[in-house]
DNA sequence: TCCAGTTCTGCACACGTGTTCAAGTGTTGA
DNA sequence: TCAACACTTGAACACGTGTGCAGAACTGGA
């Protein structure tokens, strides 16, 4: 059982597979009405033109390649979505390669978005290995990384879409703050991603502005899951002075401290608050719900996508993009009950 | 900036392409030493060989395609993860598109896995459009559905793989029924989907084996989807005699449930049970924790993709497999505190 | 030295498409 | 009627790989 080609159509419309060719892409060279006969008998045939010959001819595939850690990150598969939405919409194709977080899978993946000659690839992995990037850079193809900075210099191939974690982290700050909240705890990553990283940085300026004294022992580290954040939350717990509020550098961590909380009889937000960053659909059926930075995840893979749609039509873009992260109130942040040891 | 070709590994090293072609397969039809040598060029020259070429030449393309609604599904997800895990270990690579549930949609990605000549194809689809299996089987392409059972008569490129959701249900209804529960509701699926109208048939079933009166007031259908559930649990509450027990045909619905009643003031389980079913990550993380049917999701994703390549190497298999959903016990589940109606 | 057999290599073609260029056909104007 | 022109078509080639087959090179034996 072999495709009908397009030598088959040429056959069935008595002209040359050229000809076949430029009718069925619109092309003004071919006679208007030889053109219809041709397109009906295609059409007739069933015949549908093989990407992969076009490809060998045009040196294009109008495939792209999408890296993750995994999938199943409810996070990634949003971005995903909007990389998928955006390409499909001009005509692109996504291959999607799960990496694990495993480096000779990664160099695998490479590797394999190599053979297949992608056109253009994008990263979406909370991590990003250390020879990961230069191997990229080395296909000559371009790429975009998203919440991943680029760590070296400038490089013409690979561009970047992240949040602005900062900014997200102080509106963060400033909420609790104003609340009146004086010991604000932060659960981190100990894997030192820099989305941990840079919220952690906000954090301590924060500090820094409202001119509170910063204590190490506020800051604990759990990886980033549940079960982290689980555990980082017991060793808060354990702190002679305990916090008032809790700012996990992500959703899920949140959701670790939720349960230890809840567990030990501690009511949020009355006894402590709760406040995470990403947004995941999750947070929204919490009890209480999770107060939390929503990362426009659909709309950072639509952006990163384009990015590269604007690489290949020769659009001169910025080689890095910043988008905002929007403060989501909800119900597990309120004013501290109780007055902290260095109330005024 | 072109790629390198065989055919310049072939001059670096003083032979034909064909030569090269071969050494790189470890053809045993080359000199061991010739053949040492040109890997030897060809991995300095940093050669990787053209899938496209390949692709041309073989007549198979080492891709499959994935439908889903929507990779953001986060049961898609688990099963898109394990299909990727078993592709990419056989060589496979995996092109993934969302159809967002739209009749226009699939129909474009059916063109477009067919022109770029995918082996097979998955469908992990909560619905399957009527014109959408036919269109999908006259590509002659060998394709396994997930969770949706082929309607027509057995089809030679046709397969699936699904859970055996009367068993599961029956399984839900007897550890509800041996609580004590004699007032069950169900909340399905106003859309009819297969899987909805199995776990009810498997309510049904199991409400006669117990020679109970079956009361259709107490089977009420939402979306699949949290606001769906919401709704639906707030008619239940509606009923003169509301049910001790609702079982949620899937776990999204079951959270919508979850939050009227909550919000109502209704102890879950104390005053009401809630079972679920699919065992979303998102069921260990309510309070209460939900108790679940477990769909083995990223299993089922490998034995769909293993099916794909049993039917690729012409291994004779089931055209059809069913898998064992397991019921998970948490705490959403409770003996009824209060005595219904109908109580002997 | 020559022949038969084995081992290795390259020519030619196939796969399906797009593109350049030359040639064919028809039309218009002088 | 003929040249100039526009319009339409097809031959030939390119893209990168794999494979059948013929022939070259080498080996061993008589």
């Amino acid at each position: 059982m072999r495709h009908v080609s397009i030598k088959d159509i040429a056959r069935a419309a008595k002209v040359s597979h050229p000809t076949v060719s430029r009718a069925l892409r619109h092309s003004p060279l071919v006679r208007s009405e030889t053109a219809k006969e041709i397109r009906k008998i295609a059409e007739t045939m069933g015949y549908r033109p093989s990407a992969i010959g076009r490809s060998l001819a045009t040196r294009k595939t109008n495939m792209i390649g999408v890296v993750v850690t995994t999938i199943a990150d409810p996070f990634i598969a949003d971005v995903v979505r909007g990389i998928e939405d955006t390409a499909n919409e001009f005509g692109y194709s996504v291959f999607l390669a799960n990496s694990n977080a495993n480096p000779d899978r990664e160099i695998q993946v490479v590797h394999s978005f190599h053979e297949r000659r992608v056109d253009g690839i994008l990263v979406a992995a909370s991590r990003v290995g250390a020879l990961y990037v230069p191997l990229l850079s080395r296909l000559r193809v371009p790429i975009v990384l998203i919440n991943n900075q680029h760590p070296d210099e400038p490089d013409q191939f690979v561009r970047s879409v992240m949040i602005d974690n900062i900014k997200a982290s102080s509106e963060v700050m400033g909420h609790l703050i104003g609340l009146g909240h004086r010991r604000i705890a932060y659960i981190g990553d100990k894997s030192g991603f820099q989305s941990d990283t840079e919220r952690f940085a906000g954090y301590r300026r924060s500090l820094e502005l409202a001119s509170y004294a910063f204590s190490p022992e506020l800051v604990v580290h759990g990886d980033g899951k549940a079960e982290g954040g689980l555990q980082a939350m017991e060793k808060l717990l354990q702190i002679a002075d305990p916090p008032t509020a809790v700012f996990c550098y992500n959703d899920m961590s949140a959701l670790g401290a939720l349960r230890t909380l809840c567990a030990q009889g501690i009511r949020v937000p009355a006894d402590i608050s709760l406040i995470g960053f990403d947004d995941l659909a999750i947070a929204s059926y919490t009890s209480p719900l999770l107060t939390t930075v929503r990362q426009p995840k659909q709309q950072m893979g639509r952006i990163a996508m384009q990015m590269l749609l604007d690489t290949f039509s020769g659009v001169e873009s910025k080689s890095s993009i910043k988008v905002e992260g929007e403060l989501i109130l909800r119900e597990s942040t309120a004013p501290p009950s109780r007055c902290d040891g260095n109330a005024n």
